[in-house]
DNA sequence: ACTCCTTTGCG
DNA sequence: GCAAAGGAG
């Protein structure tokens, strides 16, 4: 009988350059492609409307439509991975699932669970690095330790893209499945159409996603460009590495021949990947366990200002109401509206990932929360808690002109605009008294 | 022990 | 200039 395998498709949507692919297509064995909108996943999704899942479904679609011209498909599941995987079982049997790490807590639960299912039915569960560089334990300390400061990771991470080019180049473009490849797949299943966002309880929209194509020159003036907000010069690829609809070694390759600051970039989404692999506690609570001492006021009236752009601070809420409008965020605003809530605030940094988890189309629990943990000074190498920015000053340093905020607060300087719900140095010092109790 | 960070702000 | 905390080499 003809050995067959699944491939599980997960934050990897795309055919080029995914490592467990193309495992997969090499091991001899017939690959039905599959997909499963994961109903705890989508439950969890208030805004029924969420882009996000309408970026997912155009993507598959897109991959249904391209294995469907070489004779096969990929079918779609919307369930509870445990169950669709036994009930496919009872009527296609295959003998293993491929697929690629996925490190966030919950992921790791459930193949876990997918994985011990298996075994009690002879069923191999091979998974493959893909989605970073370099994962786990392959970056530490001497002492084999996990780094928890950027820039001797950084380094070491960099000294180990020239070591380990002689056994397996990790960037390089290794995993290419070839259409003879792809044909593997196969082609006698019936593939069932795939659900639409309606039957899922979500709404169809009509989004006009970032691009995957990014000009060269965004990425070579990164360096000057990538902190004012008011110009187009980050790659706003963050999309597209969530769901890995482009591979990371591929824009790592062009990083390194192009600009060394995009490139760590890159590398501190490495290194926020390995923090939440190595300490999954950070998803919960504070990487420094004594930050969860910090008496947060929450106050709920403050936090509705932030979350809708009515604070009275312009930078703040410029960047807030673009996160509302468009679902991203400038990079350096993120940092100023995270420090705001936090710091001037004392707002529970929780809330602000929350809202970010729920607004970013580019969302990702490490890198996420790893940013919100260095704004809140909890975090691993984290902003020290008695640095607390300025917004005036912020403005004046990126947002100069003020076009970032025009933009976005057309109401600046007229009477329609709130008063600051609170007074810059009053703040700061609250915010030092308050961290300085918590953590003496 | 000594140095260098760490997406900075204040006096 | 210096603040003030801890990691890494």
């Amino acid at each position: 009988m003809e050995r067959k395998c699944v491939f599980w498709f997960r934050r990897d949507l795309r055919l080029t350059d995914n490592t467990g692919l193309f495992h997969a297509l090499s091991s001899g064995f017939k690959v039905l492609p599959v997909f499963i909108f994961d109903v705890a996943i989508l439950e969890k999704l208030g805004n029924k409307r969420d882009l996000r899942v309408n970026f997912i479904h155009q993507q598959i679609t897109e991959i249904h439509k391209q294995l469907r011209e070489l004779g096969s498909g990929l079918q779609v599941f919307y369930g509870k991975p445990e169950t669709v995987f036994q009930e496919l079982h009872t009527t296609f049997q295959f003998d293993s699932i491929y697929c690629n790490h996925d490190y966030e807590p919950y992921a790791t639960k459930r193949d876990e669970s997918i994985l011990n299912w298996g075994k009690l039915h002879g069923i191999e569960f091979k998974s493959f690095k893909d989605q970073c560089i370099f994962e786990k334990d392959e970056i530490t300390k001497e002492d084999g330790k996990p780094y928890t400061v950027f820039t001797p990771y950084s380094k070491k991470w960099k000294l180990a893209i020239q070591t380990n080019k002689e056994n397996g180049d990790p960037i390089a473009f290794k995993s290419f499945p070839s259409e003879q490849l792809l044909r593997n797949c196969c082609t006698n299943f019936q593939f069932d159409p795939i659900p639409s966002l309606e039957q899922m309880g979500f709404t169809a929209n009509n989004f006009a996603f970032p691009s995957k194509i990014v000009p060269q020159d965004i990425i070579k003036n990164y360096t000057q460009n990538r902190n004012f907000p008011a110009i187009h010069g980050t790659s706003q690829l963050g999309i597209h590495f969530r769901f890995g609809t482009i591979s990371v070694r591929e824009k790592a390759r062009k990083a390194i021949q192009l600009n060394e600051t995009y490139l760590n970039e890159l590398i501190w989404r490495d290194f926020y990947m390995q923090i939440l692999w190595h300490f999954p506690h950070v998803a919960k609570s504070a990487f420094k366990p004594t930050y969860d001492r910090i008496e947060w006021l929450n106050n709920e009236t403050d936090f509705e200002a932030w979350c809708s752009g009515n604070t009275g601070y312009p930078i703040v809420d410029a960047g807030m109401r673009e996160l509302n409008a468009t679902g991203f965020m400038h990079n350096r605003v993120r940092m100023i509206v995270a420090s705001f809530l936090c710091k001037h605030l004392l707002i529970d940094y929780h809330w602000g990932e929350q809202y970010f988890a729920e607004k970013l189309l580019d969302f990702d629990l490490s890198a996420n929360n790893g940013g919100w943990q260095w704004a809140a000074g909890s975090g691993t190498d984290a902003a020290p808690y008695f640095r607390v920015f300025n917004p005036q000053l912020q403005t004046e340093k990126f947002d100069k002109q003020l076009q970032y905020i025009k933009k976005w607060v057309p109401e600046y300087g007229s009477n329609q605009y709130p008063k600051p719900i609170i007074e810059h140095t009053f703040a700061r010092n609250r915010c030092l008294s308050t961290y300085k109790k918590a953590l003496s």
